[in-house]
Parts: C-alpha cells; structure tokens; sequence
RNA sequence: CGGGGAGUGGCGCAGUCUGGUAGCGCACCCGGCUGGGGGCCGGGCGGUCGCAGGUUCAAAUCCUGUCUCCCCGACCA
C-alpha cells in the first residue's frame, strides 16, 4: 500500500526562487525532482514512476516496429570520435583514465553503435536492424536551465537502423515516425512534427517532435494545411509592401545621420520594408579560405543564420569592420551599387524582388542613400530565401503562428556518414562492398514530462494526461485514523488496486486543505475524497483534476465507478 | 563566452550601506484542541552566515581571492 504518510514526497509551499519556467517550479514544489548542481537533477519516486511510465509507452512503441534493446555504455574510448570527427565538439566531456588514455562521456552513441555494426553486420542478409536503449547522456551544455528541460545528464531513448540502402533507410525512418507519432499521442501531450534544419555534418533528412509550451526553447511555424517547420529553416510570404515607383536610374538622397533602419524610415517617410538592410558576412571555406559576400534584405526583415548557413554550404562570420571598410563602404551606408569592390557577391533574398518597384538601398557614401534601385538592372544578384519568418506572414494567404516548442524528439537520416568513417560494410548479393545506411532517432523523457506539466498546468499545479501520471488516483481519507472513514478507505485502496490502479493514498493526519492542496500540486487525474460527511450520505467525492470537475459515486461500487471514470480521462 | 543577480537553519526572506551576543514566516519535534481547503494554543530543536586569506579588541557586515547557483543573450553534434 502507498500510504503518503510513509512517501518520499517532499511538497514545497513555496517554489524555489530562481525557478522562472513553470515545471521547473511545479516539479520541484510537487516533490517530483531536486537539484544537485547546473543542470543536475535527481528524480525523487513519484517524479521517477512519470519517468518510467513513459519509457514503458516508448518501449512498446519501439517493440512494436521491431526494436531489439540493448545497453551501450556512457564511458567511451575517444578513438571512434576522433574518426568522426566529433572530439572537437565543445558539449562533449572529455577525461582520461588512470593509464592517462584518453575517454569521453559518450552525448550520443552514433559512435558505438557503429562500431558495433562494423563489427557484426557482414552480409545482405543481416539487413535491416534497429537497436535501440534507455541510457543517460552527457552534454557539457554552456547554460543549463529550466528545470529537466536543459540538462547537462539525461536519459534518452535513442534508437539506430541500419538498412542495406536509401530506400531501407526509408522504410525505417517512415516507421519510426508512425512510432512516434503514436508514442506522444499515448502520452498525452499537444505535440507537432516539424520540419528541421540537419545540420551541417548530417544527411538528407531530418524531423523534429516539437511539444509547444511556454518555455520552450525552439520557436515553430505553423501554417494552413499542416504546415510546421522550425522557425530556423521556415518559408512563408511576406507582407506585401507599397513600393514608390522605380525610377528610371538610382537617385542619390542626402541622408545625414540616419545608420538605423529606423532613423531612415522616419527620415524619408517611408515603412521599413522599402528599404534594403545590408548584411555582410563572410563565407568560410573548409580549405581555410573566406569570401566576403554582402546579403541585403528587406528592412523590415532579418537574416537567419541557418538558412544562411545551408545555402553556403559552410559556416560564415559576421564581417569586419575593416574588411567592410574596405570593399564595400561606411557602415550604415551599405548597399549592392557603387560599393568600393565591384566584385563583392550579392545575394537577395527573394522577399526582396516578389514586390515591384523601387528600394532604397545604401549608397556606399557617408550620409547618402539611394532611391528607385532596382535588382538585376542596378547590380547582379543570387537569389536566396534568407529571411527569418515573422508573424505576420502569410502561406498561401493564410495567417501563420510562431509558437515557443520543447524539442522532445527527432529522427535523423544518417545515410552512410557514421558508416563509411567506422567502416560499418557489408557485402551485398553480388558480393560488393558497401556502407550500411542509418538512420538515428531519440526521445527525451524527461522533456516529455516537463511539457506535460507545462502544457496543462494551473494555478493549483500540475495536470497529468493519465497515462503518465504518477499515480491514477489519488486517494484522500479526511477524518483520524482508527475511524470509520478511514477504514473506508482502507477497504477502496485494495479494491482500486484489484482493478490494476495505481493509488498514492493520503493517510496523512493533517487537515483536508493541507491534503487538498498536495494532491492538486501533484496533479494525479482523479482524487477521490472518503470523508465522514460522505460516509453518512453513502457516496464518494471524485474529482477529475482537469477541470476541476466534482462528481460523486455510491460508496457501493465505488472502485468500479472510478475505474470507469479513469477510463474515459485523457 | 558576454551581460545581470544571488549565496544567512529544510523552504522563502530580513540583517551587510553605518563592524559590537544571528533574526522573521513557513516547515520540523513534543503536548493539547480542531477535523471539508495549507486551522488554533503552549513549549521546543535546528545555522562554522558558500569557502579561503586579510584588516580589527571585535567581521554575516570591511578588503582580496576563489567556488557555486540563477536569469537574459550567444551557443545547442
């Protein structure tokens, strides 16, 4: 019997002070987790049973598709991340055992696994594979935060296929999604799948399980017809925007002290989208070279360095002063006509040139500004989607939202990347050596947990969707111990338990405000009061704690009722 | 990594400016009352004031160094 009285299940009246998101303080109120250090959390019994309840879901899913569990371990040699070139990652913790031989705490096992699979995968015929495993990561993470959202240790659900070509690999990658998609429905929490940025050192494709909440550390897009994407690599139409007229060649205006968007705006009257932002950055080559590129945008528009990022193909740093200096012109005054170096490459983006007219655009001069410019006639341009999406956009004329998400999921093509380094071949039907394709995919418990109390908290505490509830009922015995109630409530314990529930129940002797008030914090779906009031009418009190709603069943009966009740929650 | 803030009993805080016996609320322990929304009365326990060094007759308080934690941003294979 689960008596509260005998629970590790330390409840705060008081949320910690520098807690800001809302499950960081509920968790940690609710007696669920407790810090040891930045982004250290050990989980206390109830917060565990959450835990562990979704790691049940995840692992019927995964069964479900064919997974085969297994266990790697988190302290690895560093050989296999030298040879994937992921040692220098600054997130990885690196150390050295006592023979001073160099080992990292592994923050994924692409490494292991595939060394695994080098090691037993020969043939055709031991394709396709999917391995997957319960194990904690390690991530030296530059600012932990938020409760369990951001933590340097986790347990993550991460799962490898392995397949004998792209099209296994999609296959695998297809399944994994129904998977998931089930997983989070079964788990109860308000979920999208996203489209996402792979990254540079990663293959064709990639999703990301976005769960939206207020503390969420992505922003998504979500537009008409099913439409979501991270806000890193989202497109949408651009507010349309009265241009003046293009002039039949640039016209220079005299523009003392007017470096901002802004001030220009204003000084010319003009909204900001008819203007031109000019964005120079350089381009930075693998082979060490660097080509200084000048981006121009609409002024009411801003460059994001993701998609940046993938359209060069490489990374890219913001240029100098000097080097802009140099080749382009004054700061504040920068535009594509009339810049120092004529050869400096211009790239539009394409929100620039869906609206006839004429911009206004920097004139390469101190205090001046061109009017009437006009792409393709004024100065040679690529044309890009560069921009960072805003609210105010539109797809297909439809409205959009951008709403903050917690990443609790993502499934990623690998293709040969991880093989071809490890040496992961088999020998195909006709012999031939060949890199196996795979693909990797996880999930975050414990994010899934912190989204849930952050998508259906109030003001009384956390919500539960009731397959990962702690408990399923939360059963409160007001009245002393020895009395008829509580005996009552005794006799309902094993009987709720007969029905395969699982009861927290609050034997506490303390008053029914203090236990009223605990089980709302802990936010398990159905709290079911004995009382003597309730005694005397011969009926239960039984509150669906969202919503608040009271009903009450004949104490007769009573544990199949709410049995019944718990049944028809979500 | 840049900026800001904070370390005083289990939790939340005051005291630091202006050095002089370490306090408050909640929680906790004991006794009693109460028994449907964190109730009441009485009596208690508990703190090397993050750590180290220094100044001083005297340091939570002043000085130096250091560690840790939080928030915003950058970052986030």
């Amino acid at each position: 019997m689960t008596r509260l009285s005998h629970y590790l299940l330390p409840t705060e009246r008081e949320a910690p002070a520098d807690a800001e998101a809302v499950s960081h303080k509920l968790m940690v109120r609710a007696g669920l987790v407790r810090q040891v250090g930045a982004g250290l959390w050990t989980w206390l019994p109830a917060g565990w049973r959450v835990h562990q309840k979704i790691v049940a879901i995840i692992r019927e899913e995964m069964d479900a598709i064919g997974g085969q569990e297994l266990l790697m371990p988190l302290l690895q040699p560093a050989d296999a991340w030298r040879r994937t070139g992921r040692y220098g990652v600054d997130e990885l913790f690196k150390l050295r055992d006592r023979k001073e031989a160099e080992m990292v705490l592994a923050m994924t096992h692409e490494e292991a696994v595939t060394t695994h699979a080098a090691g037993m995968i020969r043939s055709y015929r031991d394709l396709p594979q999917t391995v997957y495993q319960f194990q904690v990561k390690e991530r030296d993470e530059a600012r932990p935060r938020a409760g369990v959202l951001r933590t340097r240790e986790f347990v993550m659900k991460d799962s490898y296929s392995f397949d004998r070509d792209a099209q296994g690999l999609d296959l695998s990658y297809d399944r994994h999604a129904e998977a998931y998609a089930k997983i989070f429905d079964r788990c109860g929490i308000v979920w999208y799948r996203a489209l996402a940025d792979v990254g540079l050192m990663y293959g064709r494709e990639s999703g990301e399980y976005m769960a939206p909440c207020a503390a969420g550390e992505n922003d998504v897009v979500i537009g008409p017809n099913g439409y979501v994407a991270n806000l890193e690599v989202a497109s949408a139409d651009a507010v349309r925007v009265e241009l003046p007229p293009a002039l039949p060649e640039p016209e220079a205006v005299s523009t003392p002290d007017t470096d901002t968007i802004e001030s220009l705006a204003a000084f010319l009257t003009l909204p900001a989208a008819a203007l031109t932002k000019a964005f120079p950055v350089v381009k930075q080559l693998a082979d060490g070279s660097e080509e200084l590129v000048l981006i121009l945008l609409r002024g009411d528009h801003r460059v994001n360095d993701v998609k940046l990022r993938r359209f060069f193909g490489s990374p890219f740093r913001q240029a100098t002063a000097a080097e802009i200096a140099d080749r382009i012109g004054p700061p504040g005054y920068l535009g594509p006509v009339g810049m120092r170096d004529p050869g400096v490459r211009v790239v539009l983006d394409a929100a620039i040139v869906a609206a006839p007219g004429g911009y206004v655009a920097g004139a390469n001069r101190a205090d001046t500004h061109l009017r009437g410019v006009q792409a393709g006639r004024d100065f040679t341009y690529e044309l890009a989607d560069l921009r960072e999406v805003t609210a105010a956009d539109t797809i297909g004329g439809e409205p959009i939202r951008i709403e903050p998400a917690i990443e609790v999921g993502n499934i990623f093509k690998l293709d040969d990347y991880y093989s071809a380094k490890l040496g992961a071949n088999y020998l195909d039907a006709n012999g031939v050596s060949r890199p196996v394709f795979m693909g990797s995919y996880g999930i975050g418990p414990a994010r899934v947990a912190a989204a849930a109390v952050e998508q259906f908290a109030d003001t009384a505490g956390i919500s539960w969707p009731r397959a990962i509830a702690p408990f399923d009922v939360h059963l409160v015995s007001l009245g002393k111990p020895g009395s008829p109630e509580r005996e009552l409530a005794d006799d309902l314990y094993e009987r709720l338990a007969g029905l395969r529930l699982d009861v927290i129940y609050d034997d506490r002797d303390a008053g029914a405000g203090e236990k009223f008030a605990d089980a709302e914090l802990l936010g398990c779906p159905l709290r079911v009061t004995v009382s003597r009031r309730g005694l005397a009418a011969g009926e239960l009190e039984v509150q669906r704690r969202r919503g608040a709603e009271m009903t009450t069943v004949p104490i007769d009966g009573a544990a199949e009722a709410v049995a019944a009740l718990w049944r028809t929650l979500p």
